[in-house]
RNA sequence: GGGCCUGUAGCUCAGCUUGGACAGAGUGCUGGACUUCUAAUCCAGUGGUCAAGGGAUCGAAGCCCUUCGGGCCCGCCA
């Protein structure tokens, strides 16, 4: 069991005793006491019931829990009226303890059965294959890599889309430099391919745009045959925007991310979902051609407040939020699905990756779901709005499609000035195209060397392979917890600096929680005995602890409710302060009696599992020494 | 001009969805704890007119309104 069912049975008892009083039903609130004097749980009907009846909030809460003894309780050892009015209650901890510990050990401890197991998707990632990842993208594939774990958890039927522009301007770009602007496709010693296409080859095309008219000419025939897909360029920009995605794709399963296909959007442009899409939109009224003014001649989306949306040009071609509205609706499951799909690779976790094609030689697979979350920064938030209009009118269902901002990452003034650029004291927005930026493998590089020093100065006797096995561990740790602790719609500033911070609220805090206690498992040589009596552990750490292992499977709930993924972030940050609380207060191993050292060594251990199932929620591995 | 987000301790942020008990962390600074299950830790101190003003409420950091500061978006570009 967990804490849920100490909840539901206060709330249960209040209920009863207003029932009995005659009181009036009333939706109150049953929630953790916010401070450990008050006891566990606090319930608020006093403040709530006070004008109705007449008396004040402390005389209605001594009254209900006078009625509330009458009735016999299991996991609830004390009732009391607080001054300030407040119904509070003290959990029966000898009742609570095992159960929670022996609930903890489940495989599936913490799962929620929200979703039902309903077909979910989650696109992430989606970064144009033209550059190397840098840390805004980390951003983006944390949250959604973080958000798919959570909802699996809670029993959603995930699938994981990356989106890849492959006909857009930004490859454009790179093919424009590679085949008229004179720099070589072979990679360069020493440098990954998507490094150098987006240090090298985007920035300095972009650069001689200035100077260099014919180029940019040039930019809109490639941009052409990129659509079309039929002639030389466009091969050779098909195999150089693979080769790109491929390094892309090492990061992000560095980073621990894992995906269930690769949807590439030059083939949504070939395969025909666009005109479908578009007379959908027709039929329904949902796009007007526009008879007069400044869009005649296009097909436009009126928006109430705001300016009216070209959909298609007076030319015949789609727009940019055109081109998503096919894939939008694909994902959702409202087109007929065009593709098949073929093995892209399998992924180190054993998933396998699968990409789509227009060759029906391939297997049918489903990748669409019931509800659709895109994980898109707030800037296209305008954009995002139009296509969600578009897709519940499409489903005739609000929030099937649901975007799922975030506020971008920024470079501090200090990492700013490592990049040559004086910002004068502001943060500043990163740039592909300004070569503005800090890419995600450095970071991770400069981390982990970091964080190796660390670990070989406590671990002397570890040998190289495994500390560098630790070190990667404790960097990716360090770089999703900083990405995903904070809410979504603030801004990050990135400093290098301080990203190098292993202290205090941070990934490494967490993960060194997990290795002591592992190491008291390890060092305890025995398997700790679950059947055995753990009612010695009275003290208010021991307790505490186990109050913050209870909670898992409503911290997940609310995590998912809410597409909160920092809720759970929060969690593991708790546990284990709840934990090196514990660990410098009380002796494990010295405890004063055997079936003491046995009882603790039951909470370590189920610290242990839990911690280490809500790490996994974060993507972060958790190191048996560090 | 319109739309979205944001303003809480020196700094970075929780808390706001669902109003209630002295507003919490981390970091910084000051001091303390390693012959002990790993000090990437713990303990104590320091630090706040919750941007400002108004409103409804028995009660507001939270709800409503106004104002001010900061960021982003508003192309027949992508």
């Amino acid at each position: 069991m967990t804490l849920r069912i100490l909840f539901d049975e206060i709330r249960l008892g209040v209920k009863d005793a207003c029932t009995r009083l005659g009181y009036s039903e009333t939706e109150f609130d049953i929630s953790e006491a916010s401070r450990p004097e008050f006891g566990d749980v606090s319930c608020n009907i006093g403040f709530l019931l006070a004008k109705a009846l007449k008396k004040r909030p402390f005389d209605i809460a001594q009254t209900l829990a006078e009625e509330y003894k009458k009735n016999s309780t299991k996991y609830v050892s004390k009732v009391s009226a607080h001054n300030s009015g407040y119904l509070n209650f003290v959990a029966n901890y000898p009742l609570l303890i095992p159960e929670v510990v022996k609930s903890s050990l489940h495989a599936d401890y913490g799962k929620v059965n929200l979703g039902k197991n309903s077909k979910m998707v989650v696109e992430h990632t989606s970064v144009n294959p033209n550059k190397a990842l840098h840390v805004g993208h980390v951003r983006n594939i944390i949250i959604g890599d973080t958000i798919s774990r959570i909802l699996h958890k809670a029993s959603y039927d995930v699938s994981v889309l990356n989106y890849v522009d492959d006909s857009g301007l930004q490859v454009a770009d790179i093919i424009v430099g590679f085949k008229y602007g004179g720099y070589s496709d072979k990679t360069p010693e020493g440098q990954k391919f998507d490094h150098y296409c987006g240090d090298i080859v985007y920035v300095s095309i972009t650069e001689r745009y200035e100077t260099d008219k014919h180029l940019v000419e040039l930019r809109s025939d490639v941009l052409k045959e990129l659509e079309e897909g039929t002639s030389e360029i466009a091969k050779f920009g098909d195999d150089i925007t693979r080769r790109v995605l491929d390094e892309q794709l090492k990061t992000c399963w560095r980073l621990g991310a894992t995906y269930d296909c690769l949807n590439f959007e030059s083939q949504i442009v070939r395969s025909n979902l666009w005109a479908v899409a578009f007379e959908k939109m027709k039929s329904m009224g949902i796009t007007t051609l526009e008879n007069e003014g400044k869009n005649m001649g296009c097909w436009v989306i009126k928006a109430e407040s705001e300016e009216d949306k070209v959909l298609v040009r007076s030319n015949g071609t789609a727009t940019y939020v055109a081109k998503d509205i096919p894939y939008a609706a694909w994902k959702l499951g409202i087109l007929e699905d065009p593709f098949h799909y073929k093995h892209y690779t399998v992924q180190k976790t054993g998933r396998v990756l699968w990409q789509t094609v227009l060759d029906d030689k391939e297997t049918k697979l489903n990748f669409r779901g019931d509800t659709v979350i895109t994980v898109i920064d707030s800037r296209q938030s305008r954009l995002q709005k139009i296509i969600t209009k578009i897709m519940s009118d499409f489903k005739s269902k609000p929030d099937s499609y649901i975007h799922l901002g975030y506020e971008s990452v920024t470079l501090s003034p200090d990492t700013a000035k490592t990049l040559d650029l004086d910002t004068g004291g502001k943060s500043v927005q990163m740039s592909g195209r300004k070569g503005l930026y800090v890419s995600a493998d450095y970071v991770l590089d400069v981390l982990s060397s970091r964080t190796f020093e660390e670990a070989k100065k406590r671990n002397q006797e570890l040998d190289e392979i495994s500390l560098v096995k630790i070190s990667e561990q404790v960097a990716i740790g360090a770089l999703r917890y900083t990405m995903i602790k904070q809410d979504l719609d603030k801004i990050i500033t990135f400093d290098l600096t301080e990203s190098l911070s292993l202290e205090g609220d941070t990934g490494p805090y967490i993960q060194y929680a997990y290795a002591r206690a592992m190491r008291i498992v390890e060092k305890a040589g025995r398997d700790p005995i679950f059947e055995a009596n753990l009612d010695e552990m009275q003290t208010v750490y021991e307790k505490d602890l186990v109050k913050v292992i209870g909670k898992f499977d409503l911290q997940v709930e609310d995590a998912a409710k809410n597409l909160s993924p920092k809720v759970i972030a929060k969690y593991c940050y708790q546990l284990a302060v709840s934990f090196n609380t514990f660990y410098e207060h009380v002796k494990v191993l010295t405890a004063e009696s055997e079936s003491l050292i046995n009882a603790r060594l039951c909470l370590v251990y189920s610290f242990k599992e839990t911690l280490g199932k809500a790490l996994d929620l974060l993507g972060i591995d958790a190191p048996s020494r560090m």
